[in-house]
Formats: C-alpha cells, sequence, structure tokens
DNA sequence: ACCGTCACG
DNA sequence: ACGTACGTGACGGTA
C-alpha cells in the first residue's frame, strides 16, 4: 500500500501565492483550488498511490500545545481571498473521492505525523506533499517527503529521503527537531536560542545529536566561549522549542492505510462544482461532459445528419442556420438536421511549413455554390462563430456575405471581455449547455455546428439581458466586416527599404557596441539584463537606482539619470533605441510583408478588456512616431501607386468623453469654444493668466489630463513630470477644484462599479471588477483606477468603432475604389486613389466626427501624403 | 513560459 | 513598509 499525504494548508498556500488570482465570472476566487488541483493531478501521475489523504489545520480552543498556544496564534492568518477557497477544495476533493482528513485542535502536520507513523509501523509506504520544512523530521525508510519549493520564481520539488537529509543537513531526520530546538524558527514562532543560527545550530547536532547531550556537559564538551553562553541562557527556550517543534504522531484519524483508497466519485457533484468553479479543463479531462438531459432532448428531434450539404444549405431561411468553420469545413445546423462540407483551401495556406502542397479537397460543387449563396443572402439570417472570418472567406471567394444576425465569439466577448478563449465548447460549459447527442460517425464540424446551435440560443438570451443586443449587432458583427476587408487589402510596404535600414542600422549598432566594450574593459552580451547589470552597477559601479526581480533594473529611466555618470549610458541608449529598431520593425516587419508586397495584419476583436481592437502579426498599431529617427520607417509604408494615404485622427478624444460622461459645466465649455485644454487647465491649476503658461507648465496639465483618465496617483505623476510628490498632489486638488464634474464622476463610477460588480461604456460594453472586492488594497486600488479609466477609453473605442463602419460603407456607398486599411485607436487610414483623395478626406472628417453626437464636438484631423510618414500631421 | 524592456494610443 | 497610471504586442534572454 502507498499513501500520498498532502499537506492541504501548506500546499494550497503555495498554490495560492503561486498563481495570478483567478475569479470566476461572478468574482469568485478559485486561483488556490485551481493550482491544488494540478499540483494533485501531478503527483498523483508521478507517485501512482494506492491511497489519497489532504490533511488541513483545524485549530480549537484545545490546541495541543495549549499552554504555547500564543507563540502559534502569531502567525499569520491567511487573507480572506484564500480562506473562502478552503471550503471549496474540500468540497471537490471529497466529491472526487479523495479523503480530506481534520481532526480539532490538531495541525495538518499533526496528522501527517500519525500517517507517517502508520506507515513505518506498518509494511506500508507513505510520501508525504508540503513545502513545509517541518516534515522533514517525518522521513524514514519508508517514508519520503516531496518539499515543493519556489526557486527563483519557479516552482521546484525535492525527493527527500534519509540520504538526502544525510547529505545536506549532517543528520538523521529526527535530529531535525534537535536543529530547530536551537535554531528556532521565525515563521512558525519558534525561539530555538536566540544568537544561534542555521550553522552553529547544525554543527552542534551534527557533533553531539541532541540538545539533551549538549545540556548534559555544557562545559566540559569542545563549544566555543560565546556560543556556550548563548546556550546556557537559552536553555529553557530550547526545550520549549522542541516540544513546539515535535510534530504529534498521535492525531486522531484511521492507522489503517487501506481505509485512504479514493471511493467513487460523485460524479454528478463534482461536475456540478467543476462547472461553477469554471474549470472547464479539468471537466474534460475528468470525461465529465455530462450526458444531455433528458428534457434536452424532448425538447425537439434528435439531431439528424446529412450528406446533403446543398440541400441543408437550400433548405435554410425560415430559422436561422448556425454555421461554423472548423479545420477545413463548414458545419452547418439547421433546426436539428446538421451537416459538414470541405472548403477549398485558402490560396496563402498552401505556402504550408508541412512544404507539401495541400491535398485537394474533393470538391462538391454543388454544396459550395449553395454554401455561397446561402452567404450572400440576406433574406437567409445565419448565426456564426467568428463573423470576421466568415467575411474574409466570402470577401476572398468574390461574394458578397449578408444576413449574419449573430456571432457567439463576439457575443462571449460582450458578456464577459477578460476571459482568454470563446471557443465553443468553452462557451457551452460556461453558459451550461449540454452538449447535444449525436450519433457516432458524424463528421466533427457538422456536430460542432450542433453545439454552435445550442450555444447561439443561450448566448442571445444573455446578450439580450444584458442589454447588448445592439452593440452586437449594429457595431460589432458590422465592424468585423470592416475588419476582414481591412486585413485581406493591407498596408503597402517597401520591402527594400525596410531591408536596406536595417542593414544602416546594423552598421551604427555594431559601431556603438564596439565603444561600449572598449569603455567597460570587455565584451558581454549587451541585450542581456543581467550582463549588463554586472557591467554597469558592478564593473563600473555606478549606483543602481532600482532592482527588478530578478537583479538590477536597466530601464530607460534609470539609464537616464545615469547618463551624466559615464559616457557608456548615452550611448546604451542609442543603442537600446536602435537594436529596438532593427529587431522588432526591420528585422520583424521584413518576414510579414506578403507575395504582394503588402503587410496583412491581424486584427483581433476579442482581446482587449476596453473593447480597443489590437494587431498582431505584426502589430501596426505601434509603428514608432514620437521619436524622429524612429518615425523614419513610417516612410515604408505608402500608398500604392496612383494612390494617396489619408490619415485621420480624432483630437483628444478620451478628454472629450470625459467631459461628456462626467457633464462637467468648465470642460464642455472650453471643447465648445475649442479652448485649447491643456493651456486652459494649466492656467486652472497654476493659477496664472494663459498667457503666462509656458510650454513646460502646459505640458505639466497635459500629464495631469492623462493622469486624470488613468485614475490617477500622486506618485506616478511627479515621476512622470519630475515634480515633487507635494506639488503632485496639488495639482490633483487643483484639477479637480477646476473641473468638480469630474471629481463627482470619478467617484460615482468606483461606488456604481463596487455596487454592480462591472462598468460600462455609453454603449453597453462591461468590464467586470473582481478586484474591487478585494482585500488586498493594491488590488483593490487598481480595480478602482480600471473602473475610472474603462468607461472612457471603451466609450472612444465604441466610438471610433462606429466611425469605421460608417467610414466603410460610405465609400463603399459612394463606390470609390478608397478602402479603410489600418486602425490605430483615435486614428484611421484610408488608401485613397488621388483624384478620389480629397473627397475621402471628406468623408473621413464627416463620419468620424459624426460618429456619435455628445454635449462636447469630436474634432478630427486629416492629413495626406504618399507615405504614412508624410500623411501624419 | 516568463521577465524585462520598449514601441504605440 | 510597499508599490504606484490605463490599454496593448514583439523581441531577446533566461530558467
Amino acid at each position: 500500500m502507498k499513501l500520498l499525504a498532502l499537506d492541504g494548508n501548506s500546499i494550497v498556500n503555495r498554490a495560492f501565492y503561486g498563481i495570478k488570482l483567478l475569479t470566476t465570472k461572478d468574482g469568485r476566487y478559485t486561483n488556490a483550488i485551481y493550482g491544488f488541483m494540478n499540483i494533485l493531478d501531478k503527483l498523483l501521475e508521478q507517485e501512482q498511490p494506492d491511497g489519497v489523504a489532504v490533511a488541513f489545520d483545524l485549530k480549537a480552543p484545545t490546541f495541543r500545545h495549549k499552554k504555547y498556544a500564543a507563540y502559534k496564534a502569531g502567525r499569520k492568518g491567511m487573507p480572506d481571498e484564500l480562506a473562502e477557497q478552503l471550503p471549496t477544495l474540500k468540497k471537490l476533493l471529497t466529491c472526487l473521492g479523495y479523503h480530506c482528513l481534520e481532526a480539532e485542535g490538531y495541525e495538518a502536520d499533526d496528522i501527517l505525523g500519525t500517517l507517517a507513523d502508520a506507515a513505518e509501523a506498518g509494511d506500508d509506504t507513505c510520501v508525504i506533499a508540503t513545502g513545509d520544512r517541518d516534515s522533514l523530521q517525518l522521513v524514514d525508510d519508508r517514508v519520503t517527503v516531496l518539499l515543493a519549493a519556489t526557486k527563483m520564481g519557479r516552482p521546484e520539488v525535492t525527493v527527500c529521503d534519509k540520504d538526502y537529509i544525510l547529505e545536506k543537513y549532517g543528520v538523521t531526520p529526527p535530529q531535525m527537531i534537535e536543529i530547530k530546538a536551537l535554531q528556532g524558527d521565525a515563521s512558525d514562532n519558534i525561539p530555538g536560542v536566540p544568537g544561534v543560527g542555521e550553522k552553529t545550530a547544525q554543527d552542534l547536532i551534527q557533533r553531539f545529536h541532541d540538545i539533551d547531550a549538549i545540556y548534559a556537559d555544557l562545559e566540559g564538551l569542545d563549544i566555543k566561549p560565546g556560543v556556550r553562553k548563548k546556550l546556557e541562557a537559552g536553555r529553557e527556550s530550547a526545550y520549549l522549542s522542541r516540544e513546539l517543534g515535535t510534530i504529534c504522531r498521535t492525531a486522531p484519524v484511521s492507522r489503517n492505510l487501506a481505509d485512504y483508497a479514493p471511493g467513487p466519485r460523485q460524479e454528478e457533484e463534482a461536475a456540478a462544482l467543476l462547472r461553477d468553479l469554471e474549470f472547464f479543463k479539468l471537466l474534460e479531462k475528468y470525461g465529465m461532459t455530462p450526458p444531455p438531459k433528458a428534457e434536452a432532448r424532448e425538447k425537439g428531434e434528435p439531431y439528424a445528419y446529412t450528406a446533403d450539404f446543398a440541400a441543408l444549405c437550400a433548405a435554410a431561411g425560415g430559422e436561422p442556420a448556425d454555421l461554423i468553420f472548423d479545420g477545413g469545413a463548414a458545419g452547418l445546423c439547421v433546426g436539428r438536421q446538421i451537416s459538414s462540407l470541405p472548403l477549398p483551401a485558402e490560396r496563402e495556406d498552401q505556402l504550408s511549413l508541412s512544404g507539401a502542397a495541400a491535398e485537394p479537397v474533393p470538391a462538391d460543387a454543388a454544396g459550395l455554390e449553395a454554401f455561397h449563396r446561402l452567404l450572400a443572402d440576406e433574406s437567409r439570417p445565419k448565426r456564426v462563430h467568428d463573423a470576421k472570418a466568415f467575411y474574409k472567406y466570402a470577401l476572398q471567394q468574390g461574394i458578397q456575405p449578408a444576413g449574419i444576425v449573430f456571432d457567439t465569439a463576439l457575443a462571449g466577448y460582450l458578456s464577459s471581455p477578460s476571459a482568454n478563449s470563446y471557443a465553443t465548447d468553452r462557451l457551452a460549459a460556461e453558459y451550461g449547455v449540454q452538449p447535444p447527442e449525436i450519433p457516432a460517425d458524424v463528421p466533427a464540424p457538422a456536430a460542432l455546428a450542433a453545439l454552435h446551435s445550442l450555444c447561439c440560443t443561450r448566448l442571445v438570451t444573455e446578450i439580450e439581458k444584458n442589454g447588448q443586443t445592439r452593440l452586437l449587432t449594429d457595431m460589432e458583427i458590422p465592424l468585423s466586416r470592416t475588419l476582414a476587408s481591412m486585413e485581406l487589402i493591407g498596408f503597402r510596404a517597401d520591402i527594400q527599404g525596410i531591408r536596406d535600414y536595417g542593414r544602416e542600422l546594423g552598421g551604427r549598432i555594431a559601431a556603438i557596441e564596439k565603444e561600449i566594450y572598449g569603455l567597460v574593459g570587455y565584451e558581454f552580451n549587451l541585450n542581456s539584463p543581467k550582463q549588463l547589470g554586472e557591467a554597469l552597477f558592478v564593473k563600473l559601479g555606478l549606483p543602481a537606482r532600482k532592482k527588478t526581480k530578478s537583479g538590477y533594473s536597466t530601464n530607460a529611466e534609470v539609464l537616464e539619470s545615469l547618463r551624466y555618470e559615464h559616457p557608456a549610458v548615452s550611448l546604451l541608449l542609442e543603442y537600446r533605441q536602435l537594436a529596438k529598431l532593427k529587431s522588432t520593425y526591420c528585422d520583424g516587419l521584413e518576414g510579414t510583408v506578403g507575395p504582394d508586397g503588402r503587410i496583412h495584419s491581424t486584427f483581433n476583436q476579442t482581446e482587449t478588456r476596453t473593447g480597443r481592437i489590437s494587431s498582431t502579426e505584426p502589430n501596426l498599431q505601434n509603428i514608432p512616431v514620437r521619436q524622429e529617427e524612429g518615425r523614419q520607417l513610417r516612410k515604408f509604408f505608402g500608398a500604392a501607386d496612383g494612390c494617396l494615404l489619408c490619415d485621420a485622427d480624432y483630437s483628444q478624444i478620451e478628454l472629450r468623453v470625459l467631459a461628456h460622461m462626467a457633464d462637467d459645466k468648465a470642460m464642455i465649455q472650453a471643447f465648445r469654444e475649442g479652448t485649447d485644454i491643456h493651456l486652459l487647465t494649466a492656467s486652472q491649476v497654476f493659477r496664472m493668466p494663459p498667457e503666462l503658461i509656458t510650454p513646460l507648465l502646459r505640458s505639466r496639465a497635459k500629464a495631469v489630463n492623462f493622469g486624470i483618465v488613468y485614475g490617477i496617483g500622486a506618485f506616478s505623476l511627479s515621476k512622470d513630470i519630475g515634480v515633487t510628490r507635494a506639488e503632485a498632489d496639488e495639482y490633483i486638488k487643483g484639477y479637480m477644484a477646476t473641473y468638480p464634474g469630474v471629481q463627482a464622476y470619478m467617484e460615482r463610477v468606483v461606488e456604481e462599479a463596487k455596487e454592480k460588480g462591472y462598468v460600462t461604456t455609453l454603449f453597453g460594453r462591461r468590464r467586470y471588477l473582481p478586484e474591487l472586492s478585494s482585500s488586498n488594497a493594491n488590488l483593490r486600488h487598481f480595480g478602482e483606477r480600471v473602473a475610472r479609466n474603462m468607461p472612457i477609453q471603451g466609450t472612444a473605442a465604441d466610438i471610433i468603432k462606429i466611425a469605421m463602419n460608417r467610414v466603410y460603407d460610405r465609400l463603399r456607398r459612394e463606390e470609390l475604389r478608397a478602402r479603410l486599411i489600418l486602425q490605430v485607436h483615435d486614428e484611421l487610414i484610408v488608401e485613397a486613389p488621388e483624384e478620389e483623395a480629397e473627397r475621402v478626406c471628406r468623408i473621413l472628417k464627416e463620419e468620424m466626427e459624426g460618429a456619435f453626437q455628445m454635449a462636447v464636438p469630436l474634432s478630427v484631423d486629416v492629413h495626406t501624403g504618399k507615405t504614412w510618414y508624410d500623411a501624419k500631421g
């Protein structure tokens, strides 16, 4: 019999602190449970035990060392976020058939001690998993301890047997108690002998075996006088410590280890718990994707597979056709009928990694034609997963898609924008959709279409309930088409120009590198923060201003402050700048230019928690602009021959949104009158007439305006603009006095967020904020800043999305050849034939400024040019 | 896989 | 005593 015994409290603690706070949608913490289950799974696989026992502390008035209870009581209690997870964890373990052990007045350690004792006494083995070194005293011939530790931020397990302890500490396991009696343990409030540390304690016990022997002949033993004196003074404390440090082996739990063989799982309860915790991966792992409930089946006919995709397509119309792309095939569900159709491979995908040409897909011309007709028929409603993919497919096939009325990915995102996946099976699990009963040999895409269909029904209700139907159908779904078009069209890039610039940078970088090595005195890897820190702060002896988890901080802020301390520093700053440009922008971008000479970025519509879109492979939303050197790169982003770029950007959209949402009279008036808002803020906050405001003061006011949008703190503001904390504090106070509406709004929005658990934009986009109910002040404050920021950033994002759709539609309606190609949060870029450019600029300004009516006007600046560099104002 | 760094709004 | 502005993505190094 092999028993795996876990120190529940110790393991759950490690799990809690090792994993970032996870919560369910409604804000219950789950990270410790999640981490614990992962560790347990790993242990089970590794150890293959016959029995499992999980021990927990259960401290009660009758404490085992009652007279010393005060020592233990001094230990830090666990945070609420962790404590609230324990009951659920125990319940889950029990439902899974594992034995949770606790005994009043005993700690987990004592139970482990008892189990270890029982194993040793019988013919069993026991593996103890814990993060607590205390348990090392339990090691014996048939008892090993798996010690979990966090080394350099990574979890690490050490297998501790007798040999290990002898090698590491030079003593036998029971002597670990003797060491502790001398050394003490601050975290356990065990005093030990004051002044005796790890080295001394180990040395003494190695030589004299136990404290009895030491105290029996303190004078006669070969002990340094200083240590002897400390031992004399600490005699009582040593014996007390030994008692405190000795793990009890007589806890009232069964000593018959066979009792700990896992019992039968309570499938239903365990599945319900896992679903409630939103642990969908585990649910799958345990094979608990539940069988369809009887009532679900009774609702309608069972799903029936038909091989005739064309006929099913043609039949769709009365009720929505539910469509998904799965791999290289389309899945379709109409009513209770399902089918699937392999699709021709995309042209781009033919250059796949495998090298082999894509297998020709068996042509089903009739099915494909029916599918395309369905996609293009506005009168036949279609519910899809990932509308952007459908739009891309259709547009590529030369079809004008119409009638897409719902998208489960977008709906999932709107319901819960912080999730990390909106895959159909995840949505099904999250919303409790019972997987349908499908005959065994149905192709996967068809089966998935049935699940998708059920998810649609469920999510339609969810979206309606949250008041997000318009947001989905009028904003996000149309946007997915706009984005599809942008991705397909791409942005023309001068690949040769990028290459040449990269080469030039390479030369300059090499020269600077050499110069730095000369100044430092040896060669090393400049890109390694570790080696660089060593060079700057050890070799050159520069003062280290800041530290990171893994060493010295060498970021630009630190380097800037050291610029005049050593000539290598400014060279390093230049190196960093050029290296970034070369690696990320020249080398990185070069590989993303398509065979058509254009860059086709991917715009992710379900990524950000605020409602913005993001751009990847490559990210076109962070092409350098702030510094001239990097800005040069924009010269390689150009318009096609005979075309111009029209670049339009909103002026201070977030502040305008804030003025509107806060209904702040002063700020509204300023924007209505076209006042320079940063200048006005400066003049109010610094109490000076505008004509006396210097550029420096204006820039400080600008930083305050930004800070307000981000949720402001005096410390960060002071760091940002280089004034003292007190001054920054004054600025903020002055700001709030100038714009009382903003102050009231900021208080209101946080209060409402705490009440509802989420914040919203003007258009009903949500972000849930479980952080707000955290007992961790840092986390809670973060939640408060997010509560202040998200409605502003999110509303601005909403407005730009509306503008994008308006521009896209208008260009097509007016039959222009110009096309939207990029969005950079407050900026839209259209590529237009030269003869259309002027008209397009007017359209951009009109559609963007007219996207949404607020108490203040929206203002847009437009510029044109052959390249992005020239077109950016 | 994670960190530190740095590019953008 | 501690950490300290919101939202992203990519790169190179390190474990």
